[in-house]
RNA sequence: CGGGGCGUAGCGUAGUGGCUAGCGCGCCUGCUUUGGGAGCAGGAGACCGUGGGUUCGAAUCCCUCCGCCCCGACCA
């Protein structure tokens, strides 16, 4: 039973000047965690006790599902690493030391190799597979922007889980049950979410989805389809290529438009000066990229904003992508700034990539390639023709759904788990391999799934809690029943702990506010912050024989009679 | 890494060149109070982020560094 009389907290009355969100502020507030610098915390008991709950749900589905736990260390040497590149493609964000004969180590951002290293330890058969083993670990990235409290921090915990198979029609087996897992994990941690495909990446491999938890702040962006329940991430998402007749447009026409470096200044010379009755959506937009060194074009429709992070996701193998910018034209004379046209790409020897909405058989006002001159009709398939389609437009609400059709929503997520099939690029670098059954070396093939323990924890507060304070689902609640006793005699205490003994003995865990000197405005505010689910006050009607019982949740107050109270509960809660 | 904001007691803050740095919360002592962050009285607690400079005089003005937060870039 935990009591307040000695429990180690304080709570806040102020929320912390440096927080913005709100599972940080009422974190904080309610005495859960403490900063101690950017992105790293400490936990004060009730944060402990929150935390170890959330592991233990997901510990508890991990083994249901025949997942085996192991745990490494987080300081690890730099060999492994070095064998699969990460000690150079992990970047800055690695954090790297020494120990006192100078050899390198670091503090593991992720486990991938030591898994893999792990199973070529001790497995060499097929028969030894399929394996799924995962562990609960502290992770560490010297992220560049830490931000939003516990939601991105230098220092997390993280549940990663590795399967490994013989084969792919194996690996789908394990993701599959990777993912019946997730989702009962999630369930259990009381979150809304969504489940989204999503990029690769530079992970390789075939096959990933997110799981995404609504809020506002997230950082994720996705979409979703009412209708027909597609999900992805926005940098996933792709859209039907169209294709239409090459009709009815007429030969291409060079237009005399002076001072139209932008899609608004030339939509309107080309209503007033050629009466077009032409928008935005008709012109084409040139936007001009450099990709590792070579010139690109990329186009949309000139009413759409262009989404680099799409690009990028999209654009196989390009490590450094950036915008045009005034030194580039500069060494491009050909390609002038406001005036761009895909018509003369082959020409100039620039790779063009188009929109899906700038379907084959359409066609476009666009630049001339001339300053203050564009044409007409430039028609797609017949004027240019382009080297690929390529993801490229900002997704906004309403946009057809690539399914269905349908009007797709936007919303903003976080991200609390990652499952998706790696395939053999760890296997093959670190040489894991086993016999099959025709005595053949085989590289093992390979699943890796992540929960973010600490952020799933934030983004329960941040979907469950009001403005005094957060509301937590039964299992990770720090207990399940916060009983107050309030006045100044002895009876509302001694009652009140008799019930919460009674409680603890049907295993309802209790946490009472059994400090005597506290008044009862302090008493409710602290339990209200704090979040466990239901409350019991033992106060003014107890002379009744009866205690209030509200539910943190709803709001909803009964009174109940003291010698129903521990039957009622067992009730409720078991 | 680019842009912006901010560092004053455990927390929230006032103080823009001039007396002993002020207030609220929290903390300690005493009395009163106990169903919505109680009242009165007394008290402890601050190298005003750091280092330098300007000045008769600096929390306040200038520069350096450090730290924190926000937007962006980045984010297995």
């Amino acid at each position: 039973m935990l009591k307040m009389s000695s429990l180690f907290l304080r709570t806040l009355r102020d929320d912390p000047s440096d927080a913005s969100v709100a599972s940080h502020k009422l974190l904080v507030r309610a005495g859960y965690i403490r900063p101690i610098a950017a992105g790293i915390f400490s936990w004060l008991p009730l944060g402990v006790i929150a935390l170890r709950n959330v592991e233990r749900v997901i510990r508890d589905e991990m083994d249901k599902a025949g997942f085996q736990e192991v745990h490494f260390p987080a300081l690890l040497p730099k060999d492994p690493y070095e064998r699969s590149n990460r000690w150079e493609e992990y970047g800055p964000a690695l954090f790297r030391l020494q120990d006192r004969k100078g050899s390198d180590y670091l503090l593991g951002p992720t486990h991938e190799e030591m898994f893999t290293l792990m199973v070529k330890s001790e497995y060499s058969s097929y028969k030894d597979l399929p394996l799924s083993i995962y562990q609960i670990q502290t992770k560490y990235r010297d992220e560049a922007r830490p931000r939003s409290g516990i939601i991105r921090g230098r220092e997390f915990i993280m549940k990663d889980s590795y399967s490994f198979d013989l084969d792919d029609a194996g690996l789908e087996v394990s993701y599959q049950k990777h993912r019946a897992a997730y989702i009962s994990t999630f369930d259990r941690l009381g979150l809304k979410f969504n489940i989204v495909s999503a990029v690769s990446g530079a992970m390789g491999g075939s096959k990933s989805e997110e799981f995404l938890a609504p809020s506002p702040t997230g950082e994720d962006t996705y979409v979703l389809c009412p209708k027909c329940g597609y999900a992805a991430n926005v940098e996933a998402m792709v859209s039907k290529v169209g294709k239409k007749e090459i009709a009815k447009a007429p030969e291409m026409e060079l237009l005399d438009t002076p001072d139209t470096p932008t899609i608004e200044s030339l939509v309107a010379v080309m209503n007033q000066k050629y009466q077009a009755n032409v928008s935005a959506s008709d012109t084409l937009k040139n936007i001009l990229l450099v990709a590792d060194g070579a010139v690109i074009s990329i186009l949309i429709p000139g009413d759409r904003q262009v989404d680099l992070k799409r690009v990028e996701a999209n654009l196989a193998g390009v490590k450094e992508l950036r915008l045009f910018e005034d030194g580039d034209f500069a060494k491009n004379p050909a390609l002038v700034k406001g005036y761009v046209g895909p018509q003369d790409a082959k020409k100039l020897g620039i790779k063009l990539y188009a929109d899906p909405s700038v379907v084959v058989g359409s066609h476009w006002i666009t630049g001339a390639n001339t300053k203050n001159k564009h044409m007409r009709y430039v028609t797609h398939g017949r004027d240019f023709s382009v080297d690929g389609f390529i993801e490229a437009v900002e997704i906004n609400q309403g946009d057809p759904c690539p399914s269905c059709d349908s009007p797709i929503i936007i919303d903003r997520a976080i991200e609390i788990g990652h499952i998706f099939q790696l395939g053999r690029k760890y296997a093959q670098a670190l040489d894991l391999t086993v016999l099959d059954s025709q005595g053949k070396s085989q590289v093992v093939t390979m699943g890796s799934y992540g929960i973010g323990v600490t952020r799933a924890l934030a983004a329960i507060a941040e979907q469950s809690h009001d403005e005094i304070g957060i509301i937590w689902p039964d299992e990770i609640a720090p207990a399940k029943v916060h009983i107050v006793a309030t006045g100044r005699e002895d009876e509302p205490f001694i009652q009140a702990e008799r019930i919460g003994k009674e409680l603890e003995a049907k295993g309802i865990s209790v946490m009472i506010d059994d400090r005597r000197e506290a008044s009862p405005g302090v008493k409710f505010k602290d339990a209200e912050l704090i979040g466990n689910p239901y409350i019991l006050i033992f106060g003014k009607s107890l002379a009744q024989g009866q205690v209030e019982f509200r539910i943190r949740r709803s709001g909803e107050k009964s009174e109940i009679a003291l010698g129903e109270i521990t039957s009622y509960l067992v009730k409720l809660l078991g």
